[in-house]
DNA sequence: TAATCCATTACCCTTGTGGGTAATTAAAAT
DNA sequence: ATTTTAATTACCCACAAGGGTAATGGATTA
């Protein structure tokens, strides 16, 4: 038993969501599990907020249809305070954009509340350790609102990606200023060296990437999480 | 027993992947569970999909780091084919673009080589009823790449249009060009207008966006996904 | 010791960029 | 009917960008 605590630490969880019923539900289904505990309850998003703010709890179920400030709203204000906390969008219905909304709005999850609770259960357990998880009803909604492959530029320069040579730490240094939009002047001046210097590094990033211009060379750092 | 088999049917597997021992890593990890079955397994993506033509599985754990065709063209093949089979693409790094990729490709799933062999399981039966699941280390990459909320006019002229001024139609044709890393000249040519006109849009994009330079806005219309 | 890689600097040259200003036309809103 | 907005074109100008080529010193590696 004290194994199970050390083992799997407790996972801290706050309900918000207007309908008594539904939230008594969830408590008692997600209480049921030894490694949870419902630590706050809400029936709106602003109250909701400040109880977050005060328990920290590692994941927060969020109803999306609320009275008075929607889930949404909720979501992005909760990701502004505490920005670690996990966030489960629940729902009764299922509108296109409001999946697409939650999900880029700080939800990690995504589910109907016609979930089986202890399928829901799991779900939490897989979103405290950040997984995304979409209900199998929605799931084809989100997936097709992202940008299509012919739009990153994934499959064409096979070759160029293959044999891919590593920048070195000053090219890292000079992408960074890159990226924020320094000119090679600028980008001299803060690494304190001359913009010839400043261009050569410029120039062999350029290379090592494979992109015709500094344009593609942030958009490509910026997709592909290098800085 | 018979009864196991009524209640959870078999969930049929197909493995795509080059390394042999992850071949049989995976065969092993999935076949220990009473209720999936590996049907089929390759070492490359045309017999690969050959084979899942023929043995028609419910999910397909493709790996993406294939020699020859790449799991991103495999998988839109396999879309072609058989749309209803599920896939869960399986991968050792963690690009941030070949996530988006991969998702948008038909990857109903996506999971880095050091999972656990038994959530691996879990996934595959979740991704079998159509769930999207998402590894934590790349899950933010994946939300991150979703249009967001003030583009999709979700929260209507609240947030959205307070200090910003909207981009014109024609501003955004420019700007999509812009963030691919076209120069004014090319613009201009692919929406056949002079070099000025393009140059006066790029003009307005870079003041209505309050940033100095095309590589800013080129940076921020991707964090923004305004594109 | 020799070879290699990296950071640094420098030059020339062509093309692109961005600011400013301003005129024309068509469409849409008042 | 009048005003506003968007798109288009045009000009000038200072400066930046990126390609090419090449030299130097320092550090690491073979």
């Amino acid at each position: 038993m004290s194994e199970a605590l050390l083992e799997k630490k407790c996972i801290k969880i706050a309900i918000v969501e207007d309908f008594k019923l539904t939230r008594v539900g969830l408590r008692c289904a997600l209480n049921a599990n030894e490694d949870m505990s419902v630590v706050a309850e809400s029936e709106d998003a602003v109250e909701g907020l400040k109880l977050i703010e005060r328990t920290k709890p590692d994941v927060v179920l969020m109803d999306l249809g609320l009275p008075g400030m929607n889930g949404i709203e909720a979501m992005l204000k909760l990701k502004e305070i505490t920005p670690c906390t996990k966030i489960i969008a629940l729902t009764s219905h299922d509108r296109g954009e409001e999946v697409v909304a939650a999900l880029s709005s700080g939800a990690n999850a995504y589910c109907l509340k016609d979930i089986d609770p202890q399928k829901l259960a799991d779900v939490v357990r897989d979103v405290a350790k950040g997984v995304c998880w979409i209900d199998p009803v929605v799931a084809p909604l989100a997936l097709s609102s992202l940008p299509k492959v012919e739009n990153i530029g994934f499959l064409p320069d096979k070759s160029c990606n293959e044999g891919r040579v590593p920048l070195t730490e000053r090219e890292f240094e000079v992408l960074k200023h890159l990226v924020l939009g320094k000119s090679n002047t600028e980008i001299a001046k803060e690494l304190i060296v001359s913009v010839h210097t400043a261009k050569a590094h410029v120039c062999s990033i350029l290379q090592k990437m494979c992109v015709n211009d500094r344009v593609q060379a942030a958009v490509k750092a910026v997709k592909e999480g290098m800085v």
